[in-house]
DNA sequence: TGGCATATGATAACGATTATCATTATCCCA
DNA sequence: TGGGATAATGATAATCGTTATCATATGCCA
């Protein structure tokens, strides 16, 4: 782990979380004034690898990072208002996915699940 | 509804499914030759907007469109290993998500579930 | 210290998608 | 039916996220 790998990943942890590749090159820059963007994706692609970080890939297509290992699965709510995510986990939904899965044949190893919709926050106003 | 977007629609449903645009454009240019790639955008967009296709974007940020309408919700099971797309539904998925998202006062509109794995094909081999 | 593998930054390349713009087809009403 | 407004189209440039390239810098071990 280089200075800046650890330096991403500790943006990854204490940062709001569900970031950009992009978004978290501006706050590694606040940190590492010279850190490249290409340095960011080679960084989050390693921390993916070696199960520190997890990737996702919401309907707009661009990839967001999350922390990863010590963490538990979890599905997303996320806002079609103002765009914010939010962590759930419904046990139920996991195994019915396994269950699923096994109707068709299919070994499942890893899912996705996005609920789109307005958030709590948005719907209020 | 002009000549180009019925003709794309028609790819749609006569089609295999799960189509990116790149392979809609090839599709439709053995019946129209001069179809240009940003009219098949369009078309999608078009056909997406009123209700006939549904896009949706899997782990590999490229989109995928569908037909819609007469069509119920489904899941997908996709393949890692020959990129198949599985259609897949599981009423109860889709109540424990309603509920998941009730809990945390969110308002879902869609929602997309998409599980990644080894189709019965390939592991069968 | 020397040497080699790895990491880095700048930037070019790439692929999917969108925007632009001039041209063409389509529709609608006089 | 004609003609003009409107929408659709095709070619292509632009955009955006991401990856590849390559020369340089850094770290590590002998």
């Amino acid at each position: 782990m280089s200075v800046r790998r650890e330096a991403i990943l500790e943006v990854l942890t204490s940062g709001p979380g569900h970031l950009s590749a992009q978004e978290i090159h501006r706050a590694a820059q606040e940190r590492l004034p010279r850190i490249g963007i290409a340095t960011v994706y080679r960084a989050l692609k390693f921390l993916c690898a070696c199960g520190k970080a997890a990737e996702f890939i919401p309907a707009d297509g661009v990839a967001r990072y999350e922390p990863a290992g010590s963490r538990a699965h979890h599905d997303h709510l996320i806002c079609n208002s103002c765009g914010s995510f939010i962590e759930a986990v419904e046990p139920e939904i996991e195994k019915l996915q396994i269950r699923l899965a096994a109707r068709h044949g299919f070994k499942p190893s890893s899912h996705k699940l996005e609920i789109y919709g307005i958030c709590s926050r948005c719907s209020g106003k």
